[in-house]
RNA sequence: GGGCGUAUAACUCAGCGGUAGAGUGCUACCUUCACACGGUAGAAGUCCCAGGUUCGAAUCCUGGUACGCCCA
């Protein structure tokens, strides 16, 4: 074994070799009790970021331990085509070459697309590769395959006939730049600096006139009354009254409704039911006309008069302002900040507008969902999401489902050229049913990306047909996803499947951290502050990776990446090599995991420390505490395992015998098993350096492939004294501190006295460790005046520093040092002296603090014993 | 306006009723035969503030303050 772990190498050697070997393939006929999780499937356009990074190794991380606890393991991969993102891509290339989407017509961008997708799709695959997802590459599913795509037509379908899909004007958010029509979801609202104009409507019969103000003056030109609030009484005489509308000399009614707030402005707001969705309400309510001044162009339409038809809306804006205040109507202007609605995908600023669409209500489905959480049904990890859920599913909206785009599931509805009539069917209709007309033209919209997505849990396993798979795999086991597509996704998912599949799509819900930049902020572009999980990977490796995700994943809490906490990664994965490395030159060809293992008090206790630490790991695992398993792992490997035992152990290794040699190896092979799901990587590699050939026949030879070791049967051996190892620490520390303090040189040895008589057996680990010439157990008070002494717990201990030694000096540190007892003991013994504390509190709590007093308080007798 | 989350060592964070921990950084020392991506010793904290519950609160409750997120 090198020096060095060269993760390079290793990296792009084990995942070939784990796929070739079928290790991550599901085994439906194993007998296995069956497991399964999906992937959130990343976008085709994407490049993996952070945020894959951690939700794919946390899936990678219990699904590999999944697999090693015995369960038929299932991680479905998978890649979505994200419609506007995807369309978005592809035309910024059409552009650059000098041509768009409607040079090209439909069908033909429509291709272009198809080979984008082709030939960028492996890079995200990949990408999953180098990070060592443990996926079932045979099961890779695209959310536009055709057995998704038949899903997909078959919840439409289905859904319409039931009337849950319908079609028809509403009001919706309209994305000028993208041309299409947007769900509440993708609206973003961002504060923005504007002004608030305040406009004066004259009453038709000269009597006076009245102030509305208003955000967006343009939209003026729509209006068709005017609000005020019925029981506003300054308004009371006004209801009913007519008015002259300052531009269009239109006659337009002032009308009551209690959606105005009073103490908003002059308590007196124009209606544009065209163009503002509560006007758009009042409108429906009170039966206003509607005038749609702005088209989808987000210019101004010959409704708006001559004078501002093919205006863009901004400049119509400018426009209307001007030449209200020419005309006198243009009361005051003031400062006013206010939420605008931004395209979340392009960033524009979308238009409100009645057009019409395609919608799903999505009602009944939210009941069930809230009702699948509410009574345990899913899960949530973190369960503050719960809140969140809940509030939401209670105030669903229509879903807008349809897409004006190209890149996406076509809506299965075709109209009849002759007598109009809509089929909604799984196939195009060969004929109209109503008057026999062979011309129906399909309606050009697709779907919401999110239609497909909702599907996913079980389109992915051939549904609707009642497939095998769907019957094994289907619930699945959990979903970890971000909480940030909560309702885009999760939501989603549970209402689909519960509709469709009568089951909860995932049993529990892990919602994974955002992972920031090392400061805590949210990683962007704009700021450059991004890290690139690759990068990362090039440098660190991806066990490093992995493993600082994993311990950093704190159900509720954010993750600050940053460059120090990947050093400790490596330098864990380093450290791991290297105690591997130890043992590997240690041992002769002869042991094996057969061969019958020795153990003494160093590898009864080593085999307590794995017995406690990986039960508490597979507990922590199975509650999604990430952090706490990789913590738990981390210093078992580097505190125990190497620090404590490999150092204990390295006495007997160097003549041990094979019986010896056989425990470390096992040791070894359990804490491989243990952090493979964490670092994958090294641990295989490791694997092979150190067990190739010492393996028990019909084991596999990878370790990808091995069992979870908190049932290893050396784990159940109990025996030895579980103090003494804890004690030898005491003392071996206490020669390593009388030496720092002492001013002896670490590498001069001397000789050294010790009160612990049953810690004679380690005299030699003693003296090889702390560097001592020799070590003199007995009972007898070994200070004198060459020496220097310590007080531990259960006996002394002491140094010989003749020549060193200054008296004075050792009077001062045996002074700090009861000074220091006399004040850890000051609390103890108040409470152990308080009534109500020995009384009120557990047994166990006064027993414990009485331990502690009680060995302090012996200290402090022969420290003082010492001073005399 | 409503909801949620977070405030702990210089930094990034665990802990969440029994009296404070990790990683990194810092100080001093050590190239000892797995590892300097290492080892040893050490310094470092009104656990945001104010009340309350409790024998006991960083931890639970109430109210503030600051920051962040979500929904109107």
């Amino acid at each position: 074994m090198d020096k060095a772990f060269d993760f390079k190498t290793a990296q792009e050697r084990w995942y070939a070799l784990w796929e070739a070997s079928k290790a991550f393939e599901a085994a439906p006929e194993s007998g296995k009790e069956p497991w399964s999780i999906v992937i959130p499937p990343p976008n085709i356009t994407g490049n993996l970021h952070m945020g894959h990074a951690l939700v794919n190794t946390l899936h990678d991380v219990l699904t590999r331990f999944k697999r090693a606890q015995g369960f038929d393991a299932l991680w479905v991969p998978g890649t979505d085509h994200a419609g506007i993102a995807t369309q978005m891509m592809v035309e910024r290339q059409l552009k650059a070459e000098g041509t768009d989407r409607h040079k090209l017509g439909r069908a033909a961008f429509e291709q272009r697309i198809w080979a984008w997708k082709e030939k960028n799709q492996g890079a995200i695959e990949h990408q999953l590769k180098r990070l060592g997802c443990s996926v079932d590459w045979t099961r890779n599913r695209f959310t536009l395959d055709p057995s998704l795509n038949r899903a997909v037509r078959h919840v439409f379908v289905e859904s319409y006939k039931a009337g849950r899909i319908f079609r028809g004007p509403r009001m919706i958010q309209w994305d000028p730049t993208l041309q299409t029509a947007l769900s509440d979801l993708e609206v973003k609202y961002e504060e923005r600096k504007g002004k608030l104009w305040h406009l004066r409507y004259p009453l038709a019969d000269g009597s006076g006139d009245v102030v509305v103000a208003t955000t967006r003056p343009e939209t003026m030109l729509g209006d068709t009354a005017v609000a005020v609030h019925p029981d506003d009484a300054r308004y009371q005489g006004m209801i009913g009254k007519l008015m002259n509308h300052p531009l269009t000399g239109r006659q337009i009614p002032v009308v009551a409704d209690s959606f105005v707030d009073p103490a908003f402005g002059t308590g007196c707001v124009k209606v544009t039911p065209a163009h503002d969705p509560n006007d758009f309400a009042v409108g429906q309510r009170l039966q206003l006309p509607s005038i749609t001044i702005i088209g989808f162009d987000a210019k101004m339409t010959a409704e708006a008069g001559e004078a501002y038809a093919g205006l863009d809306r901004f400049e119509a804006r400018k426009r209307v302002v001007a030449d209200l205040e020419a005309q006198g109507f243009l009361v005051k202007v003031e400062d006013y900040t206010h939420k605008i609605s931004l395209s979340d995908r392009s960033g524009a600023v979308l238009e409100p507008l009645v057009s019409e669409q395609w919608f799903m209500d999505v009602k009944e489905a939210a009941a069930k969902a809230l009702e699948a959480v509410r009574s345990g049904a899913i899960q949530f990890t973190p369960e503050h999401h719960v809140a969140v859920w809940q509030h939401w599913l209670t105030n669903i909206q229509d879903w807008c489902i349809s897409r004006q785009l190209v890149w996406g599931h076509r809506i299965p509805a075709w109209t009849c050229a002759s007598c109009g009539e809509l089929h909604v069917e799984m196939e195009a209709p060969s004929a109209c049913c109503t008057c026999g007309g062979k011309e129906l033209i399909q309606d050009p919209d697709t779907l919401d990306t999110w239609f497909s997505s909702a599907l996913w849990p079980f389109s992915v396993f051939g549904w609707p047909d009642k497939t095998a798979e769907l019957a094994r795999y289907y619930p699945t086991s959990v979903l970890i996803t971000g909480y940030d597509i909560l309702f885009f996704w999760v939501a989603r998912m549970a209402m689909a499947g519960l509709t469709w599949t009568g089951q909860v799509p995932f049993r529990k819900v892990y919602f994974n951290s955002l992972v920031r930049d090392a400061s805590g902020q949210k990683m962007s572009k704009t700021k450059g502050n991004v890290i690139d999980p690759l990068e990362v990977m090039e440098e660190y490796g991806t066990d490093a990776l992995r493993f600082s995700l994993a311990i950093m994943a704190a159900p509720g809490t954010d993750i600050a990446m940053s460059s120090a906490r990947l050093e400790a990664s490596r330098n864990f994965c380093n450290k791991l090599w290297n105690a591997s490395r130890f043992v590997q030159m240690n041992l002769d060809e002869s042991v094996t995991l057969e061969t019958e293992p020795e153990f003494g008090e160093a590898e009864f206790w080593m085999i307590g420390r794995l017995r406690e630490v990986l039960t508490a790991t597979t507990k922590a695992l199975e509650e999604f505490r990430f952090h706490e398993a990789s913590d738990l792992l981390y210093h078992l490997v580097w505190d125990d395992f190497c620090a404590t035992y490999i150092e204990l152990a390295k006495v007997q290794l160097l003549s041990g015998t094979r019986a010896q040699k056989a425990a470390i190896l096992h040791f070894l092979d359990i804490l491989l098993r243990a952090l493979h799901p964490f670092v994958p990587f090294v641990t295989e590699e490791i694997h092979e350096a150190v067990l190739e050939g010492r393996l028990p026949k019909g084991e596999p030879t990878l370790l990808a492939q091995r069992s979870w070791p908190v049932d290893d049967p050396i784990l159940r051996i109990q025996g030895g004294d579980a103090t003494i190892i804890p004690r030898f620490q005491t003392v071996l520390s206490a020669f390593l501190h009388l030496k720092a303090e002492g001013g002896v040189d670490p590498a001069k040895r001397v000789a050294a006295f010790c009160s612990l008589l049953e810690l004679e057996p380690f005299t030699e680990a003693l003296k090889s460790i702390a560097r001592l010439e020799s070590v003199t157990f007995s009972k007898d008070d070994p200070s004198s005046p060459t020496r220097t002494v310590a007080v531990v717990a259960g006996g002394t201990v002491a140094l010989e520093l003749a020549g060193l030694k200054d008296p004075a000096a050792e009077k001062v540190k045996l002074e700090k040092e009861l000074a220091k007892l006399e004040k850890e003991l000051e609390p103890l013994r108040a409470r152990l002296a308080d009534e109500s504390f020995v009384t009120k509190a557990p047994e166990a709590a006064v027993a414990k603090l009485r331990g502690q007093a009680e060995e302090k308080e012996q200290r402090l007798t022969q420290v003082q014993a010492l001073l005399r």
